[in-house]
DNA sequence: AAACATTTATTGCACATGCAACAATGTCAA
DNA sequence: TTGACATTGTTGCATGTGCAATAAATGTTT
Protein backbone atom coordinates (compact mmCIF):
# COMPACT_ATOMS: atom_id res chain seq x y z
CA UNK A 1 0.00 0.00 0.00
CA UNK A 2 1.87 3.01 1.40
CA UNK A 3 2.47 5.37 -1.63
CA UNK A 4 0.84 2.58 -4.09
CA UNK A 5 -1.13 5.78 -5.32
CA UNK A 6 1.79 7.56 -6.93
CA UNK A 7 3.05 4.54 -8.86
CA UNK A 8 4.95 5.08 -11.71
CA UNK A 9 5.79 2.63 -14.35
CA UNK A 10 8.82 4.73 -15.38
CA UNK A 11 10.41 4.07 -11.79
CA UNK A 12 9.87 0.97 -11.86
CA UNK A 13 12.86 -1.07 -12.03
CA UNK A 14 12.06 -4.32 -13.55
CA UNK A 15 10.14 -2.14 -16.55
CA UNK A 16 12.97 -0.07 -16.47
CA UNK A 17 15.38 -2.91 -17.31
CA UNK A 18 13.25 -4.50 -19.88
CA UNK A 19 12.53 -1.17 -21.79
CA UNK A 20 16.39 -0.52 -22.02
CA UNK A 21 17.02 -3.87 -23.08
CA UNK A 22 14.79 -3.48 -25.62
CA UNK A 23 15.73 -0.70 -27.22
CA UNK A 24 19.10 -1.84 -27.15
CA UNK A 25 18.59 -4.96 -28.73
CA UNK A 26 16.17 -3.78 -31.02
CA UNK A 27 18.71 -0.89 -32.68
CA UNK A 28 21.51 -3.51 -32.49
CA UNK A 29 19.38 -6.40 -34.71
CA UNK A 30 18.78 -3.21 -36.82
CA UNK A 31 21.75 -2.49 -37.54
CA UNK A 32 23.11 -5.99 -38.59
CA UNK A 33 19.93 -7.57 -39.69
CA UNK A 34 20.47 -5.30 -42.82
CA UNK A 35 23.59 -5.59 -43.37
CA UNK A 36 23.72 -9.31 -42.83
CA UNK A 37 20.00 -10.62 -42.88
CA UNK A 38 20.36 -12.45 -39.58
CA UNK A 39 18.22 -12.61 -36.32
CA UNK A 40 19.42 -12.42 -32.64
CA UNK A 41 18.74 -15.92 -31.95
CA UNK A 42 20.85 -16.62 -35.27
CA UNK A 43 23.71 -14.35 -33.75
CA UNK A 44 23.95 -15.96 -30.71
CA UNK A 45 24.35 -19.54 -32.43
CA UNK A 46 27.45 -17.71 -34.86
CA UNK A 47 29.14 -16.26 -32.05
CA UNK A 48 29.13 -18.66 -29.62
CA UNK A 49 30.39 -21.40 -32.18
CA UNK A 50 33.13 -18.97 -32.77
CA UNK A 51 34.09 -19.22 -29.58
CA UNK A 52 33.46 -22.46 -28.58
CA UNK A 53 34.19 -25.00 -31.41
CA UNK A 54 31.79 -27.43 -32.09
CA UNK A 55 29.32 -27.30 -29.46
CA UNK A 56 25.91 -29.45 -29.27
CA UNK A 57 22.19 -28.01 -28.91
CA UNK A 58 22.40 -28.78 -25.46
CA UNK A 59 25.97 -26.58 -24.74
CA UNK A 60 24.17 -23.71 -26.56
CA UNK A 61 21.09 -23.77 -24.69
CA UNK A 62 23.29 -23.59 -21.32
CA UNK A 63 25.56 -21.52 -21.83
CA UNK A 64 23.36 -18.53 -24.26
CA UNK A 65 20.23 -18.17 -22.70
CA UNK A 66 18.03 -19.35 -24.88
CA UNK A 67 15.41 -22.35 -24.85
CA UNK A 68 16.22 -25.32 -27.18
CA UNK A 69 13.87 -25.10 -29.45
CA UNK A 70 14.94 -21.95 -29.91
CA UNK A 71 18.24 -22.98 -30.64
CA UNK A 72 17.26 -25.87 -32.76
CA UNK A 73 15.55 -23.88 -34.94
CA UNK A 74 18.23 -20.92 -35.60
CA UNK A 75 20.40 -23.92 -36.46
CA UNK A 76 18.29 -25.10 -38.96
CA UNK A 77 18.35 -21.69 -40.85
CA UNK A 78 21.67 -21.29 -40.93
CA UNK A 79 22.49 -24.50 -42.06
CA UNK A 80 19.97 -24.17 -44.87
CA UNK A 81 21.72 -20.62 -45.51
CA UNK A 82 25.12 -22.32 -45.82
CA UNK A 83 26.94 -20.96 -42.71
CA UNK A 84 26.99 -24.47 -40.35
CA UNK A 85 26.62 -27.72 -40.74
CA UNK A 86 25.01 -30.38 -38.26
CA UNK A 87 26.84 -33.69 -37.71
CA UNK A 88 26.56 -36.33 -35.08
CA UNK A 89 29.00 -37.12 -32.31
CA UNK A 90 30.36 -40.79 -33.20
CA UNK A 91 30.61 -40.73 -29.09
CA UNK A 92 26.87 -40.11 -27.97
CA UNK A 93 24.62 -40.04 -31.07
CA UNK A 94 21.89 -38.12 -29.15
CA UNK A 95 24.29 -35.07 -29.54
CA UNK A 96 24.54 -32.92 -32.70
CA UNK A 97 28.06 -31.36 -33.67
CA UNK A 98 27.37 -27.62 -34.90
CA UNK A 99 30.22 -26.25 -36.43
CA UNK A 100 30.66 -23.42 -38.41
CA UNK A 101 31.78 -23.36 -42.54
CA UNK A 102 34.26 -21.22 -44.27
CA UNK A 103 31.55 -19.35 -44.85
CA UNK A 104 29.66 -18.65 -41.84
CA UNK A 105 33.59 -18.14 -40.30
CA UNK A 106 33.88 -15.30 -42.54
CA UNK A 107 30.28 -13.80 -41.51
CA UNK A 108 31.52 -14.09 -38.28
CA UNK A 109 34.46 -11.78 -39.05
CA UNK A 110 32.60 -9.30 -40.41
CA UNK A 111 29.97 -9.45 -37.64
CA UNK A 112 32.38 -9.09 -34.52
CA UNK A 113 33.75 -5.57 -35.26
CA UNK A 114 30.33 -4.31 -35.92
CA UNK A 115 29.15 -5.91 -32.55
CA UNK A 116 31.89 -4.36 -30.66
CA UNK A 117 32.31 -1.13 -32.34
CA UNK A 118 28.07 -1.03 -31.03
CA UNK A 119 29.56 -1.86 -27.51
CA UNK A 120 31.84 0.85 -27.37
CA UNK A 121 29.53 3.16 -28.71
CA UNK A 122 27.05 2.02 -25.57
CA UNK A 123 29.98 2.62 -23.54
CA UNK A 124 30.74 5.87 -24.75
CA UNK A 125 26.99 7.14 -24.11
CA UNK A 126 27.18 5.93 -20.81
CA UNK A 127 30.54 7.13 -19.67
CA UNK A 128 31.73 6.78 -16.37
CA UNK A 129 27.98 5.16 -15.46
CA UNK A 130 29.16 2.21 -17.43
CA UNK A 131 31.00 0.09 -14.53
CA UNK A 132 27.90 0.77 -12.43
CA UNK A 133 25.66 -0.98 -14.69
CA UNK A 134 28.00 -3.94 -15.44
CA UNK A 135 28.25 -4.78 -12.02
CA UNK A 136 24.90 -4.36 -11.58
CA UNK A 137 24.19 -6.65 -14.52
CA UNK A 138 26.94 -9.27 -13.24
CA UNK A 139 24.96 -9.26 -9.83
CA UNK A 140 21.39 -10.04 -11.14
CA UNK A 141 23.03 -12.70 -13.79
CA UNK A 142 25.27 -14.54 -11.25
CA UNK A 143 23.27 -16.35 -8.82
CA UNK A 144 19.56 -16.58 -10.20
CA UNK A 145 17.83 -20.04 -10.16
CA UNK B 1 39.36 -7.08 -35.39
CA UNK B 2 41.85 -7.24 -32.36
CA UNK B 3 40.75 -9.52 -30.27
CA UNK B 4 37.70 -10.50 -31.72
CA UNK B 5 39.04 -14.22 -31.89
CA UNK B 6 38.23 -14.25 -28.00
CA UNK B 7 35.08 -12.57 -28.80
CA UNK B 8 32.75 -14.15 -25.52
CA UNK B 9 28.85 -13.43 -25.75
CA UNK B 10 28.65 -13.60 -21.50
CA UNK B 11 30.70 -9.92 -21.96
CA UNK B 12 29.38 -8.73 -23.99
CA UNK B 13 27.10 -5.96 -22.79
CA UNK B 14 23.91 -5.59 -24.95
CA UNK B 15 23.61 -9.92 -24.24
CA UNK B 16 23.99 -9.00 -20.71
CA UNK B 17 21.69 -6.72 -20.32
CA UNK B 18 19.07 -8.70 -22.63
CA UNK B 19 19.78 -11.57 -20.81
CA UNK B 20 19.14 -9.67 -17.35
CA UNK B 21 16.04 -8.26 -18.45
CA UNK B 22 14.53 -11.45 -19.42
CA UNK B 23 15.20 -13.50 -16.06
CA UNK B 24 13.23 -10.71 -14.19
CA UNK B 25 10.47 -9.94 -16.55
CA UNK B 26 10.27 -14.22 -16.42
CA UNK B 27 10.21 -14.37 -12.60
CA UNK B 28 8.13 -11.46 -12.51
CA UNK B 29 5.14 -12.47 -14.45
CA UNK B 30 5.16 -16.17 -13.42
CA UNK B 31 5.15 -14.48 -9.71
CA UNK B 32 1.48 -12.61 -10.83
CA UNK B 33 0.51 -14.60 -13.73
CA UNK B 34 -0.27 -17.43 -11.02
CA UNK B 35 -2.23 -15.23 -8.78
CA UNK B 36 -3.99 -12.32 -11.30
CA UNK B 37 -3.98 -14.42 -14.43
CA UNK B 38 -2.76 -10.96 -16.19
CA UNK B 39 0.09 -10.86 -18.85
CA UNK B 40 2.90 -7.97 -19.26
CA UNK B 41 1.45 -6.26 -21.32
CA UNK B 42 -1.96 -6.27 -19.58
CA UNK B 43 0.20 -5.56 -16.40
CA UNK B 44 1.74 -2.56 -17.68
CA UNK B 45 -1.37 -1.31 -19.23
CA UNK B 46 -3.48 -1.58 -15.68
CA UNK B 47 -0.60 0.52 -13.79
CA UNK B 48 -0.30 3.08 -16.51
CA UNK B 49 -4.01 3.56 -15.94
CA UNK B 50 -4.12 3.45 -12.31
CA UNK B 51 -0.97 6.18 -12.52
CA UNK B 52 -2.18 8.45 -15.13
CA UNK B 53 -6.47 8.57 -14.98
CA UNK B 54 -8.34 7.99 -18.03
CA UNK B 55 -6.29 8.02 -21.28
CA UNK B 56 -6.05 6.93 -24.76
CA UNK B 57 -3.90 4.26 -26.79
CA UNK B 58 -1.73 6.53 -28.08
CA UNK B 59 -0.92 7.89 -24.82
CA UNK B 60 0.19 4.22 -23.33
CA UNK B 61 1.86 3.77 -26.75
CA UNK B 62 4.29 6.69 -25.96
CA UNK B 63 4.96 6.30 -22.22
CA UNK B 64 4.74 2.48 -22.09
CA UNK B 65 7.13 1.29 -24.77
CA UNK B 66 4.53 -0.78 -26.18
CA UNK B 67 2.92 -0.62 -29.96
CA UNK B 68 0.06 0.28 -30.52
CA UNK B 69 -1.61 -2.60 -31.31
CA UNK B 70 0.11 -4.64 -28.31
CA UNK B 71 -1.38 -1.70 -26.38
CA UNK B 72 -4.77 -2.17 -28.21
CA UNK B 73 -5.09 -6.02 -27.64
CA UNK B 74 -4.25 -6.02 -24.12
CA UNK B 75 -7.10 -3.16 -23.64
CA UNK B 76 -9.18 -5.69 -25.48
CA UNK B 77 -8.39 -8.46 -23.44
CA UNK B 78 -8.89 -6.19 -20.07
CA UNK B 79 -12.19 -5.09 -21.74
CA UNK B 80 -13.37 -8.96 -21.75
CA UNK B 81 -12.15 -9.61 -18.51
CA UNK B 82 -14.45 -6.64 -17.28
CA UNK B 83 -10.81 -4.65 -15.37
CA UNK B 84 -11.26 -1.52 -17.64
CA UNK B 85 -14.38 0.23 -20.11
CA UNK B 86 -13.53 1.71 -23.09
CA UNK B 87 -15.50 5.17 -24.07
CA UNK B 88 -14.73 7.42 -26.83
CA UNK B 89 -13.87 10.78 -26.45
CA UNK B 90 -16.11 13.33 -27.36
CA UNK B 91 -13.62 16.40 -28.27
CA UNK B 92 -11.89 14.03 -30.86
CA UNK B 93 -14.17 10.58 -31.47
CA UNK B 94 -10.76 9.37 -33.11
CA UNK B 95 -9.63 8.73 -29.64
CA UNK B 96 -10.17 6.26 -26.53
CA UNK B 97 -11.20 6.78 -23.06
CA UNK B 98 -9.68 4.00 -21.06
CA UNK B 99 -10.64 3.63 -17.97
CA UNK B 100 -10.49 1.29 -15.36
CA UNK B 101 -13.55 -0.57 -13.71
CA UNK B 102 -14.10 -0.96 -9.70
CA UNK B 103 -13.36 -4.33 -9.99
CA UNK B 104 -9.84 -3.17 -12.38
CA UNK B 105 -8.93 -0.80 -9.61
CA UNK B 106 -9.44 -3.73 -7.31
CA UNK B 107 -7.05 -6.00 -9.15
CA UNK B 108 -4.59 -3.15 -8.98
CA UNK B 109 -4.64 -2.85 -5.54
CA UNK B 110 -3.46 -6.24 -5.11
CA UNK B 111 -1.02 -5.99 -7.98
CA UNK B 112 0.91 -2.92 -6.69
CA UNK B 113 2.10 -4.72 -3.53
CA UNK B 114 3.31 -7.23 -5.27
CA UNK B 115 5.52 -5.22 -7.60
CA UNK B 116 6.77 -3.16 -4.71
CA UNK B 117 7.48 -6.36 -3.07
CA UNK B 118 9.42 -7.84 -6.17
CA UNK B 119 11.25 -4.45 -6.81
CA UNK B 120 12.42 -4.81 -2.92
CA UNK B 121 13.58 -8.04 -3.49
CA UNK B 122 15.77 -6.92 -6.43
CA UNK B 123 17.34 -3.96 -4.77
CA UNK B 124 17.85 -6.18 -1.83
CA UNK B 125 19.95 -8.59 -3.70
CA UNK B 126 21.81 -6.03 -5.38
CA UNK B 127 22.72 -4.06 -2.19
CA UNK B 128 25.24 -1.39 -2.93
CA UNK B 129 24.91 -2.00 -6.81
CA UNK B 130 21.70 -1.18 -7.31
CA UNK B 131 22.28 2.94 -7.50
CA UNK B 132 24.62 2.27 -10.31
CA UNK B 133 22.47 0.23 -11.82
CA UNK B 134 19.54 2.51 -12.07
CA UNK B 135 21.92 5.34 -12.85
CA UNK B 136 23.23 3.33 -16.18
CA UNK B 137 19.75 2.68 -16.88
CA UNK B 138 18.71 6.17 -16.95
CA UNK B 139 21.08 7.09 -19.29
CA UNK B 140 20.15 4.55 -21.79
CA UNK B 141 16.49 5.28 -21.94
CA UNK B 142 17.33 9.36 -21.59
CA UNK B 143 18.04 10.43 -25.62
CA UNK B 144 17.71 7.24 -27.29
CA UNK B 145 15.73 8.53 -30.41
C1' DA C 1 19.18 -59.32 -21.50
C1' DA C 2 14.98 -56.91 -20.59
C1' DA C 3 12.47 -53.40 -18.82
C1' DC C 4 12.36 -48.92 -17.42
C1' DA C 5 14.13 -44.22 -16.97
C1' DT C 6 16.86 -40.24 -18.70
C1' DT C 7 18.79 -37.24 -22.11
C1' DT C 8 18.92 -34.87 -26.64
C1' DA C 9 16.98 -32.62 -30.49
C1' DT C 10 12.88 -31.84 -33.31
C1' DT C 11 8.18 -30.65 -34.19
C1' DG C 12 3.05 -29.64 -33.53
C1' DC C 13 0.26 -26.39 -31.58
C1' DA C 14 -1.56 -22.47 -29.60
C1' DC C 15 -0.55 -17.94 -28.92
C1' DA C 16 2.03 -13.39 -29.08
C1' DT C 17 4.27 -10.11 -31.92
C1' DG C 18 5.47 -6.49 -35.43
C1' DC C 19 4.31 -4.47 -39.52
C1' DA C 20 1.46 -2.98 -43.03
C1' DA C 21 -3.05 -2.00 -44.59
C1' DC C 22 -7.38 0.06 -43.46
C1' DA C 23 -11.56 2.83 -41.93
C1' DA C 24 -12.92 6.62 -39.30
C1' DT C 25 -12.04 11.05 -37.80
C1' DG C 26 -9.75 15.37 -37.63
C1' DT C 27 -6.78 19.36 -39.61
C1' DC C 28 -5.68 22.75 -42.75
C1' DA C 29 -4.89 25.27 -46.89
C1' DA C 30 -6.86 27.09 -51.11
C1' DT D 1 -16.69 24.00 -48.49
C1' DT D 2 -13.81 21.02 -50.62
C1' DG D 3 -10.00 18.15 -51.12
C1' DA D 4 -5.52 16.57 -49.68
C1' DC D 5 -3.11 15.05 -45.82
C1' DA D 6 -2.39 13.46 -40.90
C1' DT D 7 -3.77 10.90 -36.83
C1' DT D 8 -5.96 7.12 -34.15
C1' DG D 9 -7.13 2.52 -33.26
C1' DT D 10 -8.12 -2.16 -35.19
C1' DT D 11 -7.14 -6.15 -37.83
C1' DG D 12 -4.98 -9.47 -41.36
C1' DC D 13 -0.93 -11.76 -42.14
C1' DA D 14 3.40 -13.76 -41.74
C1' DT D 15 6.59 -14.98 -38.44
C1' DG D 16 8.57 -15.97 -33.84
C1' DT D 17 7.89 -18.08 -29.34
C1' DG D 18 7.32 -21.37 -25.37
C1' DC D 19 5.65 -25.58 -23.99
C1' DA D 20 4.42 -30.26 -24.38
C1' DA D 21 4.78 -34.42 -26.90
C1' DT D 22 7.67 -37.29 -29.46
C1' DA D 23 11.46 -40.33 -31.42
C1' DA D 24 16.06 -41.85 -31.04
C1' DA D 25 19.88 -42.87 -28.26
C1' DT D 26 21.88 -43.73 -23.88
C1' DG D 27 21.93 -45.07 -19.01
C1' DT D 28 20.34 -47.90 -15.11
C1' DT D 29 18.30 -51.53 -12.55
C1' DT D 30 16.97 -56.05 -11.90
Amino acid sequence: MTDADRFDLNDFLPYRLNAAASRISRAFSERYREEFGISIPEWRVLVHLHHAGDVSVRDIEARVDMEKSKVSRAASRLETAGYITKGVNDTDRRLLVLRLTDKGEALVARLLPVAMEYQDEMRARLGPLAAGLEAGLSALLSDEA
